[in-house]
DNA sequence: TATTGTTATACTCTATAACTATA
DNA sequence: TATAGTTATAGAGTATAACAATA
């Protein structure tokens, strides 16, 4: 019994080690949340972005997630055999795919928002309303203006 | 020019987005801080695992980094042919590896470990200290304390 | 029988290089 | 020539299954 399990006083403190398992945990709490309907975690990130402002091609759907655009081909094939989105050529310039989402994509983005956003209430559980919201802020601020010394890519 | 990079509003408060790509940015920072030294980041927890109380046994080790044994099975290896850590039958039980930091592996881990500070700081420049505090104490809080709906495991 | 370390193997996620069709 | 999408392929990082030594 009682085998120590937790990181112990020096990993405790570890940015890397915290975030990581922070990562793990919320990854397979929105994938439990969001397999009822039909998608992988991952694919509720893709219909996200599509559900914005539609992106003009796919590669910058694939930049707004920050995953190359091979990897955006197969996450979007699943997608559309699925028929939650579908893609056409764009009408100035037919090199690019214009992603927009399906009525059927549309209904199981908003089931998936619903379960996701119970899923990220259990993960923040254990914190009060007020350091919930600060660590989204937190989170916000250096994910998306990472600061000096930081190429502008 | 402007090509519109960041995540767009649908993802900028999602979590597993947030999370995600704040992991693999301080992955990325630890990782160019601690390669002079020559070691990789997840060396860098294996090594902090080995310096606190010293590890009965290598499963023990990876439970506390919360990795498979086998995974550390090769990250030991490559550091003990880096004569930065040794490996020794554990006295009462043959079957056990006591893994123990050799004094190089000592000398390595002090200055790894100021370069990840350094590279902490970086991470957390654009934050208030308070918000900085808050948020490692947040993480701190979800990772080592779930809470409830979490198997004991 | 059960457990530790190990090996072989496979799976997931991701990126790089090369092809195609358009521009 | 350059770019968007695609395909084939390879590389991390990880885990599962099976084996040897020890308990």
């Amino acid at each position: 019994m009682s085998t120590d399990h937790g990181p112990g006083p020096a990993l405790r403190r570890n940015l890397v080690y915290l975030l990581k398992h922070a990562y793990l945990r919320m990854t397979e709490m929105t994938t439990n949340a969001v397999t009822p309907y039909g998608i992988e975690g991952r694919e509720l990130g893709v219909l996200l972005v599509l559900a914005g402002r539609e992106p003009a091609s796919q590669q910058q759907a694939a930049q707004r997630l920050g995953i190359d655009r091979t990897t955006m081909v197969a996450l979007l094939d699943a997608l559309e055999t699925k028929g939650l989105v579908s893609r056409h050529p764009h009408a100035e310039d037919r090199r690019r795919n214009v992603v927009s989402l399906t009525a059927a994509g549309d209904a199981t983005l908003r089931q998936a928002i619903e379960a996701n956003d119970d899923a990220e209430r259990e993960f923040l559980a254990r914190l009060s309303p007020a350091a919930a919201e600060q660590l989204r802020l937190s989170l916000q601020t250096i994910v998306t203006d990472p600061g000096a010394g930081r190429p502008a890519r």
